[in-house]
DNA sequence: TTAGGGTTAG
């Protein structure tokens, strides 16, 4: 009794590191447990599995199996399970599809997880016509799905862009008695959100708060989100006081939504006080939050703060990712430092991110913008890959300085490539040729512009 | 052990 309780104390605290990303340290712990007579079990190997295949790689996940093994002990359906979702973590399904067969081999059959997990590959690898019939195979099959079955299928449909046979299942589901839960609806309503049905989202809201459920960060943030993404500002500020007059908590990703949609709006006041209250909770910032406050002094001309922030996150052995850049790039071009902006791309290039479409463009509209437009073609003609948000800045800052024809031969050359490019582009171009006294121009354009929208379709 | 939300540019 003694000895199961030390042990199971013992995994508690290898979790616990695990969960920290502390792998070295859990493992020292393992030695000096060995070494008090405590030998780690198969839940201590489970444990140390999914830990790295979650920090490092499923091949570093997989040889813990064979540690187990040497340590005289058999791996279980959670070992297997474990390493299953690492294979599908990094979508690598020959793995999986390989475990299922030694899993069958070494008599230890697959349960409704693992059938669970298969079905969430081939969603990942964008194969909905194959986890289709693996939940089929599920639902006929001598196991009994389960609420993640359902929630992975319909989460599946929705990124794969059948949000409404989700919307269908979930509807036939209810009909045949199933409840569903929180996860369920804020699947539903990240789905519709992303292919902008609002209103769909608000209904099943209704319908979420009808059900006795309580909406949580990720419910709102969610539809935070998509409200700000379609513009409805006015909308989105009343959620938030909406959910300020409820008490309600954030945790990191709430703050980042309404910190990053203030910015976006102007609102840096209101962003600001958003800050404060996040850093006086104590959440621990990663990456994502330290962006979205770096965006947040650039954006206020704070480069001293945003700079600060660069350091802790170096002290904090966290590194700066493509986002970073982007924004220190963006930061630096707006506030007119061009300089510094072509410095930290050179930095950044250094730092081995070399094809950084959204930072390219920054610089490009920035060079426009302190009037060095033939340095800014320059750039444009040096970029491996161009969208349509190089070309729309581009045409504009052209029109800008009157360089109709110039701005007319990108327009073109955008549209012929098959990409969009923005309306108000469009008719900066027309409208500066036909006011610049070449009408003809204007009417010509127009129709080359017809034909490279038809011949790109 | 599985599933859901956050950061960049015209």
């Amino acid at each position: 009794m003694g000895r199961r309780l030390s042990t199971r104390l013992f995994n508690v605290c290898i979790a616990s590191l695990c969960k920290a990303h502390k792998l070295e340290k859990a493992e020292s712990v393992i030695i000096d447990g060995i070494r008090l007579g405590v030998l780690p079990d198969v839940v201590t190997y489970n444990i140390l599995i999914d830990a790295y295949c979650r920090f490092i790689g499923f091949d570093a996940g997989y040889s813990i199996l064979h540690r187990m093994r040497e340590a005289g002990l058999t791996p279980d359906i959670i070992s297997y399970n474990s390493l299953l979702a690492g294979a599908t973590r990094n979508c690598q399904i020959d793995q999986s599809l390989d475990l299922f067969d030694e899993m069958i081999q070494r008599g230890i059959p697959p349960d409704v997880w693992s059938y669970n997990t298969l079905m969430h590959c081939f969603f990942k690898l964008g194969k909905p016509d194959v986890a289709n019939k693996v939940f089929k195979d599920i639902i006929l099959g001598e196991h009994s799905p389960s609420t993640a079955t359902f929630n992975i299928m319909m989460n599946g449909l929705c990124k794969n862009g059948y949000t409404y046979n989700a919307l269908m299942l979930f509807r036939n589901l209810q009909r045949h008695g199933f409840e569903p839960g929180l996860v369920t609806y804020n699947i539903l309503v990240t789905g519709l959100c992303k292919i902008g049905r609002l209103g769909s989202a608000r209904r099943i809201l209704k319908e979420i708060g009808e059900s006795g459920h309580i909406p949580n960060a990720i419910t709102y943030t969610t539809v935070l989100k998509c409200f700000f993404r379609k513009k409805k500002f006015l909308e989105g500020l009343e959620l938030l006081s909406e959910m300020k007059s409820k008490g309600y908590t954030y945790d990191g990703f709430a703050y980042c939504t309404v910190i990053g949609a203030l910015v976006k709006i102007g609102k840096v006041k209101e962003a600001a006080e958003y800050m404060m209250d996040m850093m006086k909770t104590g959440i621990e910032l990663d990456m994502v939050t330290y962006n979205t406050l770096i965006n947040m002094y650039c954006k206020t001309g704070e480069f001293e703060e945003a700079y600060k922030l660069l350091d802790e996150i170096e002290k904090k052995g966290l590194e700066c990712d493509r986002y970073t850049h982007t924004i220190m790039i963006d930061g630096l071009c707006k506030a007119g430092n061009i300089e510094g902006a072509a410095q930290h791309l050179k930095y950044m290039n250094m730092l081995g991110f070399d094809s950084n479409l959204v930072a390219l463009n920054c610089f490009v509209d920035g060079l426009c913008k302190v009037g060095q437009t033939d340095d800014a073609m320059k750039v444009y003609k040096s970029m491996e890959v161009r969208d349509s948000f190089t070309y729309s800045s581009l045409v504009q800052n052209l029109c800008r300085e009157r360089r109709y024809h110039s701005a007319a031969k990108l327009l073109l050359s955008c549209l012929r490539s098959g990409m969009k490019i923005l309306k108000s582009a469009q008719r900066a171009v027309l409208l500066g040729l036909r006011h610049s006294g070449f009408p003809g121009e204007a009417k010509k354009l127009k129709s080359k512009i017809r034909i490279a929208r038809i011949l790109s379709h």
